[in-house]
RNA sequence: GGGCGAAUAGCUCAGCGGUUCAGAGCGCCUGCCUUACACGCAGGAUGUCGGGGGUUCGAAUCCCUCUUCGCCCACCA
């Protein structure tokens, strides 16, 4: 009967929620993982499912080695997507946010997220999350906003805060100005258009190549280098903008290329970070017209025809070197309220029918589009509250020159340090009304201030202030993570307990974003590192490698996977599959390939258990108590696997090598533990003595236990479910706090484990002699085995009734004389396993079958030989290495020599 | 324009401080319902480890280079 994970993990999760198993244990030293808050409104997507439970494996690994493990939950507020997901609600009734303003918007959004944020939380659950629940925290909780104030205003007084006026990111749909890292680059195929602009006295015309004839009214100039001597006439001219025929001067700059298209750059600096920069270099005096509106249709800012958006915006932001605003009407009519590339498109009609086009390229370049709504951003000047982060990094950097935290894979060290280095300045203002409100207030007189409390009047002058109506860019707030969720500013209990933090854990799409944002405010507020390690892990893809996405629909839904193979098998592909920092990839459209696995496993331990419990009495000795001499072969062999396997799986899992922990426990489990030890063992169970039988009892209940124990966090449920079954269990006990299984170096023995692998060796050379010769499964057979050289025959006879139940033999002759006729196979150091074959036998094929074996062999044996007589090996490699070598050579010249006598006495040519 | 990463069995990928490392899962072939498991058991086949050079006693594994793909960063409009 296959497992059914469905009854079953509900039952186990809410068994580990009532015991409180998810609270960090009093007194032990913590670890602490700190979650990367997912957004309120999101629901559990694939890279959700790896990202928890890469933590889940890491917390529960640690919980069972003894630690306070504190799994810090929460949620983000997650500004602007929130913000869009209930603007597209209102939509559908036909609504903005502008019908119901400031006030009633947000308590919309609050409402929305309060119905449907838990929504994620309760899927973390499913998947077997043991975060500490009792500790969850959202960015917008009033305590966490408090701290998002408290830094505002600190980094106010320090001066590390400033309104910058400048070209910034600006998305069109989503209203609200980004951060550079929320303009992400998408290389695209755009046009460069090469336009004539007529010369203003009549002379004739010059050429500008440009990919934005849109942003062409908002012109103040033309540049060539100062180096180009096609253009040195032009100096002092000045142009008009065609359509529009506002007349500007030309200049020079450095900046230009001359190779880049005409080598005559128009300059929008209203529009081009690039073109304001050079604006203020040559034509420091000169205005810069925004010909674009908030919302990308083209006109001018503040006219008639301005925006719902505009129009709701609150004033007092004015800063102070802010350049005048246009005199001249600089847009033409006919494009006013134009979107910027219908108007793009209109603009080089209008041009190619005057005859001022004078021709188009295909340019492919990189375009900033919205994180969020992968809208084109729109570079437009405006005023918005910046971060000074130089101060702030270098204090980073300084506890990363001392490895006070590092990132693994180291890989990203290059990514991190270009980043940290080359750092900018940090735009936290958005134009939105969800989020934590900027606490910048300023009066009538022009005092302005960042307070901690809502001020009635000003501190300078007692007139009425005002608040700046923008909120704080979301990461404003997630960058406090470790420390705000304690508590701070306020010095709590929690706070100096679990900070700082141990292992982040994110992929590496947020290491700008989050990661290192986190480590500045960490060193700023804390005086130290957030966490010690950063484990970048990879991103779920599907087969063709592409991200895992809404509107590519390659999206798998972990929820779906849980119900069709189990929360256990959807995190053994997560783990198993991911090798340290390697992309996840799944195949969306063959769910049964990408998950069966890790439900066959799950499977394969269930049957595991409904053997091994099937056999148990209600009491089974402790292994410690079982007299050594009872133990076999096979015993030994397995126990000193399992120790094996504690050791691999522990140092895997200490170095977040998650797949190797949980291949080799799955091997152990699988390989060894069913597939050999289990049915080594049968016949002892069956017919051994009491003594026999209970000393198998023991040695199974403490290789299921401890295959339990190291897969439980990979697996907790199923693991959790069979351990509960095991005799003697304490109705209180609870796998998800017992100890991680300790290294028993008693128990490891090489010796076992080389007499072991000869014991299988001749298993599986009767097993192939019978499929070669197509003997039935159930016509046993008469065997002999001849150890020799360090193989001793007493390996053999201990194991006598294994071979004989695992080979399907009738009777097993050890070291006599082999039978007459028969197949022959060499293994180890050149004992011989004969399978009797009367009749049935056929010399020819023997024949071959030996000699192809001893060819093989010997050319083996000529490249060994090459490389011990080769002077420099012998010498310059290591000692074990040549020692090994020099074994391998003498046994596998017995073997060939075995053969050679065996092809002589068959008659072989 | 910089930086990083990947190219290994039909597919998806491990292995990368050098000498049983040529592996796993899935798929494929041949037998088996051998009383824990057909989500299983046993036995098999399959790769010039992207091309080329180099270092070395020895290289999927280190160095250089080329090719093909990804990703990140970047003010050639």
């Amino acid at each position: 009967m296959a497992y059914d994970p469905r009854p079953v993990e509900p039952r186990i999760y809410k068994r580990w929620l009532d015991a409180g198993a998810f609270q960090p244990r009093d007194g032990a030293e913590p670890y602490v993982i700190v979650i990367p808050p997912p957004n309120v409104t999101d629901i559990l997507h694939v890279g959700h499912a790896l990202n928890n439970v890469i933590q889940d494996v890491l917390i529960r690994f640690e919980r069972m080695r003894g630690r306070a493990a504190e799994w810090l939950p929460g949620t983000d507020h997650a500004g602007i997507a929130t913000q869009n997901v209930v603007e597209k609600r209102l939509a559908k009734e036909g609504k903005t946010r502008f019908d119901l303003g400031r006030e009633r918007f947000v308590d919309e959004v609050w409402c929305f997220v309060k119905k449907t944020g838990n929504t994620i939380i309760e899927q973390l659950k499913v998947i077997g999350s043991s975060c500490d629940w009792s500790r969850l925290r959202f960015t917008l909780d009033e305590d966490y906003s408090r701290a998002v104030r408290e830094v505002f205003v600190r980094l106010w007084d320090e001066g590390l805060i400033y309104r910058g006026h400048r070209v910034i990111h600006w998305c069109p749909h989503c209203l609200t100005a980004l951060s550079d890292e929320e303009a992400e680059h998408h290389e695209t195929q755009g046009n460069l258009y090469h336009i004539k602009y007529p010369l203003e006295d009549g002379s004739g015309f010059v050429t500008v190549a440009t990919t934005r004839p849109e942003t062409m009214f908002g012109d103040i100039g033309l540049v060539f280098n100062p180096k180009d001597a096609r253009y040195k006439s032009l100096k002092g001219k000045r142009v008009k903008i065609p359509l529009s025929g506002v007349a500007i001067p030309i200049a020079t700059d450095d900046a230009v290329e001359q190779g880049f298209g005409t080598g005559l750059l128009k300059v929008t600096p209203a529009h081009d970070a690039n073109d304001f920069d050079i604006a203020r270099r040559v034509w420091p005096a000169s205005e810069m017209p925004l010909v674009i509106r908030e919302d990308g249709t083209l006109g001018e800012e503040g006219g008639q025809e301005a925006t719902a958006a505009v129009k709701n915006k609150g004033g007092g932001q004015v800063g102070r070197d802010r350049l005048d605003r246009p005199t001249a009407v600089r847009v033409p009519r006919e494009f006013v309220g134009v979107d910027r590339f219908e108007a793009r498109k209109k603009i080089i009609e209008r041009l190619r029918a005057t005859a001022l086009l004078e021709k188009v390229e295909q340019h492919r370049h990189a375009v900033r589009r919205c994180y969020r709504c992968d809208t084109v951003v729109e570079p437009r000047l405006s005023d918005q509250w910046f971060v000074k982060m130089k101060p702030l990094a270098e204090k980073v950097m300084q506890g990363y020159a001392k490895g006070e935290f590092h990132i693994v894979p180291e890989r990203w060290n290059a990514t991190f340090e270009h980043w940290m280095n080359n750092i900018r300045d940090w735009n936290i203002s958005r134009q939105l009304w969800w989020g934590h409100r900027i606490p910048v207030f300023t009066c009538a007189n022009g005092h302005q201030w960042a307070d901690r409390e809502d001020p009635e009047k000003c501190p300078k002058c007692g007139a009425t202030p005002s608040q700046d109506p923008d909120v704080l860019d979301t990461w404003f707030s997630s960058w406090l993570w470790p420390f705000a969720t304690f508590g701070w500013p306020e010095q709590t209990p929690d706070l100096a307990r679990f900070y700082p933090g141990h292992t982040l854990v994110t992929g590496p799409d947020i290491l700008f974003f989050w990661v290192a944002r986190m480590l500045m405010s960490g060193y700023h507020f804390m005086g130290q590192k957030p966490f010690t390690t950063v484990y970048l892990h990879g991103i779920a893809r599907d087969t063709k490698h592409r991200k895992m996405s809404k509107s590519l629909g390659n999206g798998i839904d972990p929820l779906v996977v849980v119900e069709k193979f189990g929360a256990d098998a959807l995190r053994w592909t997560c783990v198993a599959n991911t090798a340290l920092g390697a992309d996840l990839l799944l195949d969306p459209n063959d769910l049964e390939t990408t998950f069966a696995p890790g439900r066959n496993f799950a499977n394969k331990l269930w049957n595991i258990g409904q053997f091994v419990l099937g056999q148990l009495p209600n009491h089974v000795r402790p292994l410690e108590t079982v007299d050594r001499r009872l133990l076999t072969l096979a015993d030994r062999w397995i126990l000193a696997r399992a120790n094996n396997a504690i050791f691999a799986a522990t140092g895997h899992l200490a170095d977040f090598r998650l797949d190797e922990a949980a291949k080799r426990c799955s091997e152990f489990a699988w390989n060894e533990l069913a597939d050999w030890y289990v049915e080594a063992v049968k016949p002892r169970l069956v017919s051994g003595d009491e003594d026999a039988k209970s000393t198998v009892h023991s040695v199974l209940v403490y290789c299921f236990d401890t295959v339990l124990r190291l897969l439980h966090p990979v697996v907790p449920f199923i693991t959790e479910e069979l351990w509960q079954k095991l005799p003697g269990r304490k109705s209180n006990e609870l796998l998800a706090v017992a100890k991680w299984p300790e290294l028993l170096t008693q128990l490891v023995d090489s010796d076992a484990d080389v007499q072991f692998e000869r014991v299988k060796k001749a298993i599986e050379l009767i097993r192939s002699i019978r499929a070669e010769y197509r003997i039935p499964p159930k016509t046993r057979l008469r065997a002999t085995i001849v150890a020799r050289g360090n193989d001793r025959p007493e390996t053999f006879v201990g194991e006598r009734e294994t071979i004989l139940r695992l080979a399907q033999l009738e009777s097993l002759a050890l070291n006599g004389a082999p039978a007459a006729v028969g197949a022959h196979a060499v293994f180890g150091d050149g004992s011989e396993v004969v399978v009797a074959l009367e009749g049935a036998v056929d010399v020819r094929n023997e024949c071959r079958r030996l000699s192809e074996e001893k060819d093989r062999l010997e050319k083996q044996l000529e490249g060994l030989a090459a490389r011990l007589t080769n002077q420099s090996f012998v010498s310059r490699a290591p000692q074990d290495v040549v020692a090994k070598e020099r074994e391998k050579e003498k046994a596998w010249r017995d073997q060939r020599d075995v053969l050679a006598g065996k092809l002589k006495s068959l008659g072989c040519s």
